[in-house]
DNA sequence: TAACTTTGAATGGTAATACCATATGACTAA
DNA sequence: TTAGTCATATGGTATTACCATTCAAAGTTA
């Protein structure tokens, strides 16, 4: 028989502004607070909770960093639900990227395998909307790529480069997939947008969504994989290629 | 040609809590701070950021709930450096699936997928010392399931319902597949643990363990596919059966 | 000597207050 | 009408004081 001791979990004492922390974030779960609700101030909320407004004040800043919240100052201003998205996973995944506990390699690995798995999965279903908005996605960056002064925004970059992918992600049930995979691009995107590639890079890294697009609309498995495959490479390559510049 | 305006971006201002956070994150990157190291004081971190202690608690704040340092109170307490892990990860998802992002069939389907990936590419290269950690993990739980005493705590659901998994995941030499099973996991587990089921729902669960391990010993990737995909399955409907239960 | 108790100091946690910074909208004057 | 000004509400920062927790060293007792 155990002692009685080890009946008991460890309690770890209860610091306020967890406790309205968890309060709020369970408001929210529950849908008593819905996104794009506003929060009472601050001051009125220590009032409410009966406590000093900085453990408010440390409540929302966890609430904040987790993206269960955003803050606007001014009047009319105050804590506003925000509708919780990827970004909270997109922030673990930098972190860990950040420490060395994760490389661009192996996130390449499982960006691979998911999306032939929406290929996989999915191919068969594109409908005429989805393959479209392929193509205008596709049609549009090369048009950029053309015009000088148009290439000197990063921002457009984010579209060639990501934009592609998510459409593709999105054609799945899985929202899951979909998170990821803006996670993921993300990433890169973050690493890519500093250096603006030459045009020819550029046009490379467009030929190779175009291929991909082809064999998705005529239902190519094998080709859309194996396409899907050389790109991803491809780019992770060049993103590897940047990083290593960058540690110099 | 655009406006001028256009040329800059917004700068969203920076405000004192976010810099200290900042700072000391981009520490913890260059490695300057390493796991375990202890940060100066509240009230000296105040001084050398030249702020006040508010602007530093606040910082420490998010760098907590992000998963870079634990705090600890009292003498020889103080802010550490903790290594970064999947808790991140497992905080986002539990998130979403609370605010109704994600569903828990969804997340199920990507297991799937990727333990079958995991076991694809690496059925062959099992050691001798990960197949004993898997038949001896099975063991136990199964000495376990038959002390009536012993099946009181929870924790020791943990073990059965996770590690295995877990296991097969460390098996993969990509660290993100271990994250994210640990983080999927640890979901399924927080779920289960406040219904502990009965001995014979219990063996059936060890019994498609070891089924899996079986066809894994043998090196047989077919059988081994098609017993973890019933075996998630089966443990996925009975997760929903059970909280559907706690929905009433 | 060994075991227990007390106490002091370091550190995080909470509170109250005052004031600064920013954003919005109403008001005012040209 | 338009441009500018100002009042106000709200978050952001700083200061100060005190509470709560923890650990270790000093002291006390058996």
């Amino acid at each position: 028989m155990k002692t009685q001791k080890e009946l008991f979990k460890p309690v770890t004492p209860r610091r306020t502004f967890e406790d309205i922390s968890e309060q709020i974030k369970g408001l929210i779960y529950s849908r008593a607070l819905k996104p794009e609700d506003r929060l009472p101030s601050e001051r009125e909320l220590a009032q409410q909770f009966n406590t000093g407004r900085m453990s408010v004040r440390e409540a929302l800043r966890m609430l904040e960093e987790s993206g269960f919240v955003s803050i606007k100052q001014g009047a009319n201003g105050g804590t506003f639900v925000k509708e919780l998205d990827e970004t909270g996973m997109t922030k673990s995944l930098t972190g860990l990227i950040h420490v060395g506990n994760l490389t661009v390699q192996e996130i390449t690995e499982a960006r691979i395998v998911i999306e032939t798995i929406i290929l996989e999965t999915g191919i068969k279903n594109f409908t005429k909307a989805q393959l479209s908005a392929l193509e205008s996605n596709i049609s549009t960056c090369e048009k950029f790529n053309n015009q000088q002064k148009e290439r000197e925004y990063p921002e457009f970059w984010d579209e060639a480069l990501g934009k592609f992918h998510i459409l593709i992600a999105e054609t799945s049930k899985n929202r899951l997939y979909k998170y990821f995979m803006t996670s993921l691009l993300d990433l890169y995107v973050k690493q890519i947008i500093r250096y603006i590639p030459d045009s020819t890079e550029y046009a490379k890294h467009l030929d190779q969504h175009r291929e991909i697009y082809e064999a998705i609309k005529s239902k190519d498995l094998t080709r859309a994989k194996k396409a899907l495959n050389r790109h991803v490479r491809s780019t992770t390559e060049y993103v590897e290629k940047i990083m290593n510049k960058m540690d110099k």
